[in-house]
DNA sequence: GTCTATACACAGATAGAC
DNA sequence: GTCTATCTGTGTATAGAC
């Protein structure tokens, strides 16, 4: 039984919440600590920044797409394009179920211009999701046109929900999910 | 013979460069007023609000592409998969030449959840973009098959973008610009 | 480990002289 | 139309009591 209420991870879990609810820059320390139930003194005893904070949010968002979905990719258990699909209809949900679209894409849009602290993590993360396509299209096609047809993948799903949030109208996501199909 | 030494279109302008460069939130009046060479208190004479500043900004850039890209798509005196190939070689280049890639996307993902003033004019900017290309592809393709094309290289460039600036390197948006051009 | 209080910097915006 | 000076709010971060 903890003495502290509430655990690192929990607060991680949370805060991840509030920057995708508000991005980076417009997320203070107080509404951080307010969604968790903290006051802000309390708050900074666990982490020295806000840019600490932010760093751990993505860190446990990317090992949480990489162990729960990209992690389909590399199953032998199950047909390619079966695989494929099943991947596609996750990222689909994925995107939907949570207001904000891609934590990623938000966050390296909106930092990139103006401090390079979160381009590596996001790197990282996109380098995974590439990789875990690949595995599937490899195994039918050439190394070249399977790294080509995963990028195509990933950046038509990222340009649609882009479109979607504009519009609020998931069918954009939708779409590209269908063409992506088409893919394999 | 201008009493002013900048004009409000040279200051909309000028502005454009800062917001591109930072974004909306981490612009503050300060940066636009010293890179239009005058002192805050000069600035917010030609402006009530940052906001103000911001949604001028937007419209200009609008403007422009539809006055100078967008348009290409209605030209009657060019063969159709002429036009497409011109439009797709010159979005390259716009959104190579300067960095920070689109403007409307990198806004829009910036401030969307935290207030929804920009998005009635980001929503006309990428209806422009969508139709302009829709009166391409309808000479070939029926309406609906149109309009998912037409939403399928938007969505394309924006995906390649975001994957262009993460990691520094125009191929992504090369690799769709090649891609989008096989849709005609 | 959590709280209150506060230091310090900077943001958006305004007032009034020139 | 531009300037300096300033108001006011808010942000990150810290100090120290409990």
């Amino acid at each position: 039984m903890p003495l502290q209420k509430l655990t690192k991870e929990e607060i991680i879990y949370k805060s991840i919440t509030v920057f995708r609810q508000k991005g980076y820059y417009r997320t203070n320390m107080s509404d951080l600590a307010r969604y968790c139930g903290l006051t802000k003194g309390a708050f900074y005893h666990h982490f020295p920044s806000k840019e600490a904070v932010m760093r751990h949010c993505l860190q446990m968002t990317s090992d949480w797409f990489k162990e729960h979905i990209f992690s389909i990719g590399y199953n032998k258990d199950i047909d390619d394009q079966q695989k494929l699909i099943a991947l596609l209809d996750i990222y689909y949900k994925t995107f939907t179920k949570e207001e904000g679209g891609c934590f990623f894409a938000n966050t390296i849009l909106e930092t990139m211009q103006v401090e390079d602290t979160f381009r590596d993590i996001s790197k990282d993360f996109f380098k995974a999701w590439e990789q875990s396509l690949e595995a599937i299209f490899t195994t039918k096609y050439p190394q070249t046109i399977s790294k080509d047809k995963s990028i195509q993948v990933i950046t038509q799903i990222e340009g649609a929900i882009i479109l979607m949030l504009l519009n609020q109208d998931s069918s954009y996501l939708d779409r590209a999910i269908q063409e992506s199909k088409k893919l394999y």
